[in-house]
DNA sequence: GTAGTGATCTTCT
DNA sequence: GAAGATCACTACG
């Protein structure tokens, strides 16, 4: 299980706690700084017409990690947060092991470097293998901060047709990271 | 700055 | 056969 990780409570409020967590994978990573919740009765979640073998590590164990390709190239990561329930990982602000994210996504903007869950997961490097893996220990780590984030705001989804209106994405408010900026909060 | 499109593959109809 | 939790490249103001 991952530090300071509760599988206890709804996966949209372990979205939200989740920014703010700090994620490595094999030497890169850095901090979330977005995230979108999908639950079993999402519309617009894998997960809504019951278990597959591409969606199989989302009714597995809560801690462990999602891995599913997206429009066929992508490779999306995600956390799972209960039976059918996950978190996506849509951004972090990249502060370990960048020289090697930078390789691996060929780019020198480091602005878009880990903006969006498909260059997230190029970015570092995870595989389908990666899939079902528990986010534990360094190579494969997962730390949740107790102190509650007050500058985590939330807004509409991206990328969906389905369940539109369910503010489920979550970020912190103007990160210069995220894959897209979030409404005006006043 | 916005708008359109190709890449590439699994799942569902 | 069509759509999808995406991205990068091109054309055009």
């Amino acid at each position: 299980m991952p530090e300071g990780f509760e599988c206890d409570v709804p996966v949209t409020e372990l979205a939200r706690r989740l920014v703010g967590a700090r994620l490595v994978v094999r030497g890169s990573g850095g901090t979330i700084v977005e995230t979108e919740a999908y639950a079993l009765d999402d519309p617009a979640s894998h997960s809504f017409r019951g278990q597959t073998a591409r969606n199989a590590a989302m009714f597995g164990p809560a801690g462990h990690a999602y891995v599913y390709r997206s429009y066929g190239l992508h490779l999306c990561l995600n956390v799972v947060a209960g039976p059918g329930e996950a978190v996506l990982i849509r951004a972090i602000e990249p502060e370990i092991g960048i020289e090697a994210m930078v390789e691996r996504r060929g780019l020198t903007d480091l602005r878009l470097l880990c903006a969006g869950p498909g260059r997230l997961g190029q970015a570092l490097g995870i595989t389908l293998a990666d899939g079902g893996r528990p986010f534990e220990g360094a190579e494969f780590g997962l730390a949740v901060p107790n102190a509650v984030n007050g500058t985590v705001i939330c807004g509409p989804r991206i990328g969906i047709t389905k369940a539109v209106d369910r503010p489920w994405r979550f970020g912190l408010a103007r990160s210069p990271w995220l894959s897209k900026p979030f409404a005006a909060a006043g």
